[in-house]
DNA sequence: CTTCGCTTGTGATCATGTGCACGACCGGAG
DNA sequence: CTCCGGTCGTGCACATGATCACAAGCGAAG
């Protein structure tokens, strides 16, 4: 592979934090180097996979040996850009954005909530969890001010769009959508979606058809999230 | 398509239920029969895509017209398994799980919560959003008496995969993972996962990148999950 | 220096998913 | 009855992703 082509698959994208997590453990059980095939049992998929995979961020293991565990897990950390934080904003102080403020695990993550938002002026003011919540107006001083890299979407599915739309104007180009809609954002914005009802029923789906199908066909393997 | 050697691709069963979403906007607005360009602008997919994931469960368009939304509505659900009530067991009665019982969305869209369970003897008797919290090695009866279809496991990593075990051992083959760990299940049990912070961290590759890579390569698209 | 066991990195193959293009078909107009 | 605009259903080609299999390369032992 030449030095800088590496495209890599979007695939490979949504695993590479599912091994930097592996990696952690490692490192606190003190193991030094790691196979791709313990690697590979830890992160829950193929040995072969996680070569490849480690592969398109450079050859950094050792035949014969296997893969340096700080060392892999240091580069992996430049390359998903964690070695630094991003501040996140989360818009919609209801319920949800309630609870994920209250959820340490994103600061501790090096995704520091830097601040709530929200349309509804009585809620201004007021501090969940030592987050102030500010008025959605704001948002672009904030944006800049703050250095805001993610937006959270956590309003109810009817305001999604135009929360979107505000957050892309205030030069969020990252956006985690919580509500249950249909979102969309112009080329340069990169957006995810978290949809639990969804999950529900995917889950749903299969189950009731393990029911159905009682009769010669095999079984449903166990499916993943599509990432 | 014969009759019934309609395996529905994974794929597509992730996408039905924003279909089914979409479907059930139209019906608000009273709009009796839809075209697959229009869904498809809706739930934000290519109108060919939309053709062929619904021709997986039967020939239910008109050519020249468009898809009844109603008869559709009710065959996806049908396909779905949405025709009757998943009760829920949400493990894990702390932050967030109590969040997730908090959440009416559940309820609304056909899954009750219709108990909590925790390891910690000191929240079993407690009433959280109307639902008691058990203790979680009351599993096995609970599931059987309340006919529990979906487990949700709002635990810390560590405990994750006990939990998912003691799930599969009271006879629950559907779970919904919130915990940032890898799990494994028997086959014949479905799992999902959803990951915060796995989320964030692919956004901020993606961030990183358009940021790194401000020469002449193409912009990244919007990544969506893999579903 | 040579050999040998082990593990990586990757070419090749297969499976799954996407998108186009077009025939099949419907309903309405003349 | 025939024509015609419109929309579905689907065969086909292409893109992406998963898996296999194996040569290349490393380190230790003798």
């Amino acid at each position: 592979m030449v030095d800088r082509i590496r495209r890599i698959p979007e695939a490979t994208v949504a695993r590479l934090p599912v091994y930097l997590r592996s990696l952690a453990e490692l490192v606190d059980e003190k193991i030094a180097t790691v196979s791709s095939e313990r690697l590979a049992e830890m992160a829950g998929v193929n040995a072969a996979k996680v070569r490849k995979d480690l592969s398109y961020l450079g050859s950094y293991g050792t035949r014969g040996v296997g893969y340096d565990v700080e060392y892999l897990l240091f580069q992996m950390s430049r390359e998903l850009g964690l070695t630094h934080d991003w501040p996140v904003a989360i818009v919609g102080a209801g319920n949800l954005g309630q609870a994920l403020a209250n959820y340490g695990g994103f600061t501790q993550r090096g995704f520091p909530v830097a601040v709530l938002v929200d349309a509804d002026a009585s809620k201004v003011g007021q501090i969940i969890h030592g987050v102030r919540v500010h008025h959605i107006d704001e948002l672009p001083e904030l944006s800049a001010t703050l250095g805001i890299g993610i937006g959270i979407i956590a309003t109810p599915a009817s305001a999604a769009q135009d929360v979107a739309d505000r957050l892309v104007a205030a030069g969020v180009a990252s956006i985690l959508n919580f509500a249950p809609a249909v979102i969309s954002v112009p080329d340069g914005t990169s957006l995810r979606k978290v949809d639990l009802a969804l999950e529900l029923q995917i889950l749903s789906f299969y189950q009731e058809h393990r029911d159905l199908e009682s009769d010669g066909a095999p079984p449903h393997q166990a499916p993943l999230a599509p990432g």
